[in-house]
RNA sequence: GGCGGUGUAGCUCAGCGGCAGAGCAGGGGUCUCAUAAGCCCCGUGUCGGAGGUUCAAUUCCUCCCACCGCCA
């Protein structure tokens, strides 16, 4: 930690383990590691909290229709999270789970606190409870008797219990909403919050009987209760620091910013700060929040396989490339598609086309340098300079694009940024740089400011792109911890070996968008080579959609204004048409008018400079060399090829 | 039912009183260092509909329609 440095606490919301991982909480996970990873990038004291969230009656369901204990299910089902982290490379400072002693510890001083300051009361409850959501309803909200959300009959349960006296933190609540207008972002949560906070807010139920729940932690002081699952999983935030007194609580606890989805943003935005003025804890920072992804545009529905299939996609195309792809396609806050389409065009587009080939033409120049050459210093102005002040740009809107949440901003000034380098190359054509002796100091003034700008990125991307950075890094001989301080162009105009970097980022063949409804639910993915695959096999019926026919060239003249297009009027026997056909560097007019040549019939018409085309003249090709196809004997315009 | 949001180019979205914008997709051109990549050029769309305010409305107001969220 260097001087200057702030401290940042980061969590995501434990997740509940009658759940197996899917998208969303990798969405979440993903997010707070790159915010995690930023802020270290920056040099500042970073804490990074997930976890898994144990107790309640859903659990103690789950666990008995499969035969096992609720720890054995929660061991199990906590594992699967860690492991799903593990891949997907997060690297978070701490693992937190509802059942570690550390945290019913922790839990039950609080609770002691709170029943001593006597914030909380034993109140009498009854009404409509629906068990799948451990929750009571009120008469408004049951439709026909049944939960409104699982449908399931509701059974009518009254019994004693502890309540918290929230309702008596509605008027602090609101004020210090109002006070901090980025205590809840995005501003539209905040809203959200306020408007539900206009009316009476009621107090909070906190315990269940054992007699009907003893998965939990039992009451301090009333062991016929255990506490419910929502008070005591919010705590997991304070006891993963050891609690009110721990060094590392103490050190961070002032610094927290809570990352959430939508779905859960009450809890965190109402009970959890009432909770926490009750114990005479400061509340957090920021309540970070972010929208849902549905899949092919679908809302998701209970069943969350497709979700859980979503993220298998990172072992198809990578964690690098997942990861870029939920950060820039969200806009945080709000709701975001997820479809395998949509992955691989930003694969393809941003990662192989604009970030990977980059890298790939800027090693092979650099690394083709004779090894000793030292670059001499062309003069300082020159179109270098729109690209260093280019990185610094990127630089700045990196930063306050990243102390909001705003990845998708971040990351598309860092694309900026590389289209600045590669119009700088296009423009500055260092292979013929290259080739010109006199022209040295140019040429070696790009060599350096192309490894600077690598550089720069090795060092920037490091958040987003983990993998594909350390390989930026090491091409340009960068083996220092990355830091963004020294994510800075033009102070260093040595030059260090480079190592040739291509296929970084693999291009990958398209998904076809009408192949299938669902693209998410394909788990036959294209290999991540990327390399083409051997032709697919088509059937014959595959192959009679298109319609080959023999036409006799009537007129050929070239179309002005193009190298390549040639204005065809073909006869098809009983109609005429125009084509337009790019063989025009292998065919002379005259040559091809009188020759009977193959075209595709029924070809969706394309206008090709101005020039409506109906249809497409077939030639073989190989390098240099193009051949229209004919047929073998004399046939009318118009035969069918079959 | 109440409150709020959204509706702009094929797709995703920015703009929010002064002659309609970006990225992707698509088309054309061009370079050859590079991953069939890069770069350049190409967007007249009833800015959801109808009224109104204004010299001027995609932008403000009212009503309507569609979708979404929160609440009941």
């Amino acid at each position: 930690m260097t001087d200057g440095a702030r401290v940042f606490y980061l969590t995501t919301p434990i997740y509940y383990v009658n759940d197996r991982p899917h998208l969303g909480h990798a969405y979440t996970t993903i997010v707070a590691d790159a915010m995690a990873r930023y802020r270290r990038l920056a040099g500042d004291d970073v804490w990074f909290l997930t976890g898994t969230d144990e107790h309640g009656d859903k659990i103690a369901q789950a666990a008995a229709a499969a035969g096992m204990t609720p720890q054995q299910l929660a061991d199990r089902n906590s594992a699967a999270f860690r492991d799903a982290w593990r891949q997907l490379g997060i690297q978070y400072s701490d693992y937190i789970r509802t059942t570690e002693p550390r945290h019913t510890k922790v839990v039950q001083a609080i609770l002691q606190t709170l029943w001593d300051k006597g914030e909380l009361y034993l109140g009498k409850y009854g009404g409509p409870y629906c068990f799948g959501c451990e929750r009571f309803y009120t008469e408004k909200e049951i439709v026909e008797g049944k939960c409104p959300d699982h449908q399931t009959p509701l059974a009518w349960i009254e019994e004693e219990n502890y309540f918290f006296k929230m309702s008596k933190y509605q008027a602090w609540l609101i004020e210090t909403i109002e006070r901090q207008p980025d205590l809840i972002r995005p501003e539209r949560y905040r809203n959200e919050i306020l408007g539900f906070l206009r009316d009476p807010l009621q107090d909070l139920s906190i315990s269940r009987p054992k007699s009907r729940l003893s998965w939990g932690i039992p009451l301090p002081f009333d062991d016929t209760y255990v506490t419910y699952v929502w008070f005591d999983a919010l705590i997991n935030y304070v006891s993963a620091l050891g609690g009110p007194g721990d060094a590392r609580f103490e050190t961070y606890w002032p610094h927290v910013q809570h990352v959430t989805a939508k779905d859960i943003v009450k809890p965190h935005a109402i009970y959890w700060p009432s909770m926490l003025k009750a114990a005479g804890l400061p509340v957090y920072r920021h309540l970070n929040v972010h929208g849902y992804w549905t899949l092919g545009g679908r809302k998701i529905s209970k069943s969350v396989g497709n979700l859980v299939e979503a993220l298998a996609l990172k072992d198809t195309y990578g964690n690098d490339a997942f990861r870029y792809f939920v950060l820039r396609e969200m806009v945080f806050g709000l709701d975001a598609d997820f479809s395998e389409e949509a992955l691989v065009g930003r694969l393809n587009a941003d990662l192989a086309n604009d970030l990977g080939n980059l890298v790939s033409r800027a090693t092979t120049l650099l690394s083709s340098l004779a090894p000793d050459e030292q670059p001499a210093l062309a003069s300082a102005a020159g179109p270098h300079q729109r690209v260093r002040a280019a990185s610094g740009e990127a630089r700045k809107i990196v930063d306050a694009a990243m102390s909001e949440f705003a990845f998708q901003r971040a990351l598309g000034a860092l694309w900026e940024f590389i289209g600045e380098v590669n119009r700088y190359i296009d423009t500055t054509q260092p292979w013929a740089l290259a080739k010109d002796p006199t022209r040295k100091p140019e040429f070696h003034r790009v060599m350096v400011t192309l490894a600077d700008s690598l550089r720069f990125l090795g060092i920037i991307l490091t958040p987003f792109l983990p993998d594909a950075a350390t390989k930026i890094r090491h091409a340009v001989g960068d083996v220092r911890e990355p830091r963004l301080e020294n994510a800075q162009m033009g102070r260093d105009d040595r030059l260090s070996r480079v190592e040739r970097l291509s296929g970084l980022f693999p291009r990958v063949e398209a998904i076809k968008q009408s192949d299938s409804t669902d693209a998410a639910t394909r788990t036959r993915g294209t290999p991540p080579t990327g390399h083409a695959d051997p032709a697919a096999l088509v059937t014959v019926s595959d192959f009679s959609r298109v319609e080959l026919r023999v036409a006799e060239v009537l007129t050929a003249e070239a179309v002005p204004k193009s190298r390549k297009l040639l204005r065809l009027t073909v006869s098809l026997g009983s109609e005429q048409r125009t084509l337009v056909a790019g063989i025009a560097e292998h065919y002379a007019p005259a040559e091809l008018v009188g020759k009977k040549v193959v075209v595709v019939a029924n070809l969706v018409p394309a206008k090709l400079m101005g020039i409506e085309s109906h249809g497409m003249v077939l030639a073989a090709s190989t390098e240099g060399k193009l051949a229209v196809l004919t047929v073998d004997r004399d046939l009318p315009p118009g035969a069918k090829i079959t």
